[in-house]
Order: structure tokens, then sequence, then C-alpha cells
DNA sequence: TCGCCTGTTAACAGAGTTGTTAAACAAATC
DNA sequence: GATTTGTTTAACAACTCTGTTAACAGGCGA
């Protein structure tokens, strides 16, 4: 062996992860990714055959952290409400450290079949078995009579709705790789992060 | 001229916009739409010059159909709260007629500089000039006492979460082209609206 | 009728992209 | 020190995509 072993292997999978998640699939050349590895474009193919190959294998990865990281949210044990609001904080502190992701995959699942399959049918049921977890201790909370009844869905969607689009609207007015140090742009996530809980938690509390 | 002197400018723009919207830019081929609207691909070029033109004459014309009309639909001279209910209710509307432009208008915008700068300096203020308006009834009701305070940006911000979002999620479950009948589809759809006004209004009302 | 204009087509040029391969090369092993 | 194994490179083949061009068809005015 010459140089770096599983460098060069690791080095593809992180400039290809990045670019990737940046462009999307058919915007980005596998001539970029080498040259951001620093690496010939060979490598690439001797190492993951196809570009597709090479995709998928990122793709795949962070869908399942997407969803695995939204029910790992909210897994503890405190009250209700205060496991509600960390949970979403948590949620939301996770979009901080990855805020194009929600975006690269929705896109990628939409544009073909086979990976909204993929989403479907692997990546979905994982989930949706965890958040079982969490519903039942949802339900409990409404049977006792401290929430207003709403469907454990729809509180996802909520949840997601208004966490995601505040990553969505953030890539229009900041570049949320070079900003993370701007007041401005920490002024509007805190803004957010406090509005999405106090929406939650306002459309569970009974009036 | 042989056939049809307008007919196939407008097929081709036509054309050009459902895939367009569908893949984005980078995915779709001129060969694609040629082929959709009918026509040899040469056609395209001597209409539009260039594939980046016709994207640009697209992207540009629904970038601000899609804010105008977040601004029209809370144009109208009804109470406060109902006014908001219509408003949300009417974007809502709007998305069910075109479930893929807010996803098309955002990747095309984080993907492009100069489209995020053609957002930001052509289509935002108009916007902003318009939303003015509406915050000033807002600010009244605020003054009168009758919602709790509350930043407008905040609110546009919650509202176009949870209606877009709607959607995105639409597209993962559904077929939001071909199942416009589908019972399924409709009654997700009218979950969601509901859903979302309430939430709004819930998070206005004083407890 | 002739020439001109618009719209259309097929063929092609040029650039860029993915993917292959053969050869060089460096370290590990024998 | 020769061999083997894994890694890297340069060159290239095949293909695709965008954009051009030359030829052509029919309508229209002179």
């Amino acid at each position: 062996m010459e140089v770096n072993q599983t460098n060069t292997e690791q080095s593809i999978l992180a400039a290809a992860e990045q670019i990737f998640i940046q462009k999307g699939f058919a915007a980005t050349r596998c001539m970029e990714i080498a040259a951001a590895a620093g690496v010939n474009h060979a490598m690439l193919h001797y190492y993951f055959r196809t570009k597709e190959v090479l995709f998928n294998q990122i793709f795949e990865k962070k869908a399942a952290q997407l969803l695995n990281f939204f029910v790992k949210a909210f897994d503890s044990d405190l009250p209700f409400f205060e496991k509600l609001q960390i949970g979403i904080e948590t949620h939301f502190d996770f979009l901080v450290e990855n805020p194009r992701l929600p975006l690269f995959v929705f896109r990628e699942i939409i544009q073909s079949q086979e990976r909204k399959q993929f989403i479907l049918q692997q990546v979905f049921p994982i989930g949706m078995e965890l958040l079982k977890q969490i519903e039942r201790a949802f339900n409990k909370e409404e049977k006792k009579g401290g929430v207003r009844p709403v469907k454990f869905f729809d509180l996802l969607l909520n949840i997601g709705s208004l966490n995601v689009f505040a990553f969505v609207a953030a890539q229009i007015f900041f570049d949320v790789e070079k900003d993370r140090e701007n007041p401005e742009y920490q002024k509007f996530l805190n803004a957010r992060k406090k509005n999405n809980v106090e929406i939650i938690i306002n459309s569970l509390k009974i009036q």
C-alpha cells in the first residue's frame, strides 16, 4: 500500500457528502468530488464503481440519520411538556448542525421513485416502530386530560414543519455554512427555536 | 410558416414548466422538454436561445407568483381573525394547485447565487411593500389588545412553515399530480388545512 | 411567378461527463 | 530481493448534452 489506505475512501465520502447535500445528485460532477477530495477521479470508480452507488451510500445514511434523530429527540423520562420542549429543541439543534439535510433528502425522494420506495419501505417502518413508543406516552397524557386531543401524526408534522422550514428560510437570508458565528443568524435561530416550542405547547394546552 | 407559429413556443413553455418544476434545472434535459412538447429540440434554441434563458423565464414567473399570491391571500376587508383564517386557507388552496412550487423555488434559490440575488433584490422588496399593508392591520389589532404580541415576520414564517411543509410531506405519501381525486389525499389535505388554521389562531388568541 | 421570411428538421460539432484500463508504484510479505 | 497486494495516475473510450447550421417547406407580398 502506498500512502493512506482508507483515507482516500474516507476523503471521497466526506467530499461527496458535502457536495451532494449542497447540489443534489444531478448537479454534482464526479470530477468535482474528486477535486474536493484531492484525488484522481478514477478513484471514485475504483472505490464505489459508479456515481449512483456513491450517492446512495450517502443518501441512505443521511435519510436514516434524519428520521432516527427525530425519534431519539423525544426519548427521555421527563414530564410530558418538558419532554416535548426538550424534544423540539434537540431536533432544532440537530438541524442547526445539519441545515441542508431535510431539503436534500426531500429533493432526492421526490426526484426518484426508487429512493421514495427506499424511504417508505426501509426507513419509514423503523421510525414508525420507535415513534409508537412516544405515541403511547402522548396518549397517556391525553387520557389524563393534560392536553387537548390532537392526532399524534399531526403533532409530529407540526413540529417538523416549524423546525424544518426555519432552515429553508435561513438558507435564503444567510449562508448557513459561513454564517455560523454571525450574530444576526444566531438571533434568528434563537427566535425561531423559542417560537416553535411556544406554538406547539400552546396548541396542546387546554384553554 | 409551416404549422403553428406561436403554438410551438407555448407548448415548449408548458412542457418546460412542468419538467423543470418536477426535476429542477440540473436534472432536466433539453431533449426531454422538446419531446414532451412534441417538437425538435432545435426549437428550444430557436425560441429561447439557451436552456438557461428558458429556465429563468419560468423561474422568475413562478417565484413572483409564489410571493404575490402569499400577499394577495391576506388582502381582504373582514375582521382580523376571519381575514387570517381566509388568508391561510387561500394560501393553502393555492398550494393544492401548485404543490411542487415551493420546493422548486427553494431548491433553485439555494443552488444558484444569481437566483438568490434575483429573489432578494427583485421579488422580495415588492412583496415586502405589499406585506406592510397587512402588517399595519395586524399591529392595529395588536394595539387593541385582541391578539398576543407576536412579531409579524414570525407569524408569516409560521403560516408558511405549516402550509408549505404539508405539501412536502404530501409528496412523500402521495403522487400530488395523479392523486388529486384520491380520497385519502383529500382527507389528508383537509385535515392539514384545518390543523394549520387552528394552530395559528391558537397561537394568537389570548389565553 | 419569384424571392423572401418564418418556422421546422436532420445532421453535426464541440464540450463535458461517466466509466475503463493498463501501467507505475509503494509498501507488506515471503 | 522478488512477489504480491493495494493504490494511484494518465490516457482514453463511449456516450450524452447543448447549441449550431444548412437545407427545406409553405405563406405572402412584390
